[in-house]
DNA sequence: TCCCGAAGTTCGATTTAAATG
DNA sequence: GCATTTAAATCGAACTTCGGG
């Protein structure tokens, strides 16, 4: 198991030749049990394999890797590590890839284009052979495609669709989800609810409020647009507890009543639920509160949240097996044709929302 | 900035040497800029610039990597992504990796003796630089030093330290922070304080009440036993925030009245508010709490979580500078002597505390 | 033809030693 | 000897080709 040389002094395979009294290929074609291993004796074979044990053999992948044009590494893309909703993601990630033995390469852009673009170069450069996004909004002009397309590395986006047959997408159904939120809530009887949105530039904010206003709808649900304000556009996950805070203080000083706020994703609603305990109102007694995404604190947060679930860990294993499967196919020069996976959400209610008496 | 040449077919050196009209040695010293390119004219250097430009020319990693024996990565390895700890760590190893050019290779250990020494292997066998490690405990025998420590690998611990020459590490000194954290309780006028320690077999736990009793003492506090309690061995985060608020629900029960709970992290704390806010006791009305770690959620809570906080942004940097540095080091074989890293903790007061009437 | 093994080439860049004028 | 350039060796593994039994 462990290396026998110390140091660096590498033993090459070579050196496992000569001390298996074979030939460096016979004992290539022996460790890589290559097709022309089935010609070889067992008792050459044992003699090979026990010469490399003793010396502590280790391919050097350096050599492997320039021979075969293969990295066995993945590139992971995060757009903002510091957002609660990478974490999961990362795990489902690496999940996948360690069951194919691939090692993956963690780049953090922090929402920067130069960022983005130098690891792009750096990942590139180290010959992934395969890469993962993570990203809920993309930069404008996504001219990143040029560099991706030609190199045809597979690549899957989490988080934000791409349209076209080069890059895969593994999403979360917004529309599905947005109408769940509202249903948690109609069911529970609330009919005063207000809304926080989602920025508008964020891809996710539309269908979102689509699925609500498909369900208000559906129910003869009347929305008031005095209840309903927007998110800002910025892209740190705190700030988006900051604006979920602010917002809910306007929406209390309006004075116009509501029994429940829907929030566009969980850190909005932490917001929420700090203005309105700050406003004396306490969750869920004089407020139901229900967020989106279901990132690891609303679990043990105070009160526990109720939310819509993506099933981050799944998306991340989910993407990782897109391109798993995609680098497969371009080894044996089949057709790569682009996934665009939509995952159901799925309601969680614990004790942030209550049904009206 | 783009590759020109599409698809895999990738540009050599010698297409840039038989373009420019010269050798591929002296386009080698040009584009690297070796110390013979002081002979070299700027004419020819112009040209050969201009065909390497043209051509889209990137060297080849693996033939760069595969004669100079370097990688220019580096591996790191956390023992449980899911830890809010994490976060801000990556971020700040990152960022120091990114400084220079670094990439890290991330594992995931999920706190799995057999996924430690599979990751290890595999990380040696692409012969990562250097080596971070992100763990608040170790597998009791620790003989992965074996490989580390014969490989020369500059190696680095985040939350835990291994005495020694061999193996770098950075922690909070948590003897000043439990006894940051007590004053903080004691000056506001807390005598009636409840204390969660933390598992006996984790490092931290014993440093950290020791800093507790330092300032007891120093100051005539007379600590309750039967307000003491620990958690268990569990080291699933999670487990401590469900730990935390099984322990002080008994608490409560006991009748026996405390006005702080002094928790060992900030999980433990948020499952004690909770527990806290079952019992319809409000935080910090009725009980201050303090945590310690000041993990991203405590900002967010209701409420916001007053706590000791591990710089760990700065940590994470810290460790990855300590590699950068070992590995320039044992670049220009000179001594490698490991670092042990002692950061201050810092008091974060927000709204879990406040002072007794 | 089947089995076994070896010599030699290749991957792409760096570097040493040496060759020009 | 100097400035300028390059042929050839090297890194380590994998594969192609070939020869002997």
């Amino acid at each position: 198991m462990r290396r026998a040389q110390s140091n660096g002094s590498m033993v090459t395979i070579r050196d496992v030749a000569k001390e298996s009294g074979f030939s460096s290929t016979t004992v290539s074609i022996v460790l890589n049990d290559a097709p022309l291993a089935r010609y070889i004796p067992p008792a050459t074979k044992k003699k090979i394999e026990r010469a490399a044990e003793k010396l502590g053999y280790r391919p050097n992948q350096f050599a492997r890797s320039l021979r075969s044009k293969r990295s066995h590494t993945v590139g992971v893309m995060v757009f903002d590590m510091t957002d609660p909703y990478c974490t999961l993601v990362l795990r489902g990630i690496e999940n996948s890839l360690y069951q194919a033995s691939y090692l993956p390469i963690l780049t953090d852009v922090h929402n920067e284009r130069s960022r983005f673009e130098r690891y792009l170069e750096m990942l590139l450069d180290r010959r992934i052979e395969g890469l993962v996004v993570l990203a809920n909004w993309l930069f404008l002009d996504i001219n990143l495609l040029a560099d991706l397309e030609e190199s045809s590395i597979p690549t899957a986006l989490i988080g934000c669709e791409l349209k076209g047959e080069s890059v895969s997408s593994v999403i979360v159904d917004n529309e599905v989800g947005g109408y769940l939120a509202l249903d948690h809530l109609h069911s529970l009887g609330h009919r005063k609810i207000a809304f926080i949105r989602g920025p508008k530039t964020l891809a996710d904010s539309a269908p979102r409020w689509r699925g609500i206003r498909n369900y208000a709808k559906k129910h003869g649900l009347e929305l008031d647009s005095h209840l309903i304000v927007d998110l800002p556009e910025s892209r740190d996950p705190l700030s988006s507890f900051e604006a979920g805070q602010k917002l809910t203080e306007d929406l209390i000083k309006q004075k116009r009543p509501f029994t429940a706020l829907l929030a566009f994703d969980d850190m909005t609603a932490f917001g929420a639920i700090r203005a309105l305990s700050k406003a004396g109102l306490h969750v869920p007694e004089h407020c139901s509160v229900i967020g989106f995404d279901d990132v690891a604190p609303s679990t043990f947060y105070t009160p526990p949240l109720t939310t819509v679930r993506q099933p981050m860990e799944a998306m991340g294993n989910s993407a990782a097996s897109i391109v798993l499967e995609g680098i497969k196919s371009v080894l044996e020069k089949r057709e790569v044709t682009a996934q665009h996976g939509r995952v159901a959400p799925e309601l969680v209610v614990r004790e942030s929302t209550r049904s009206l008496p």
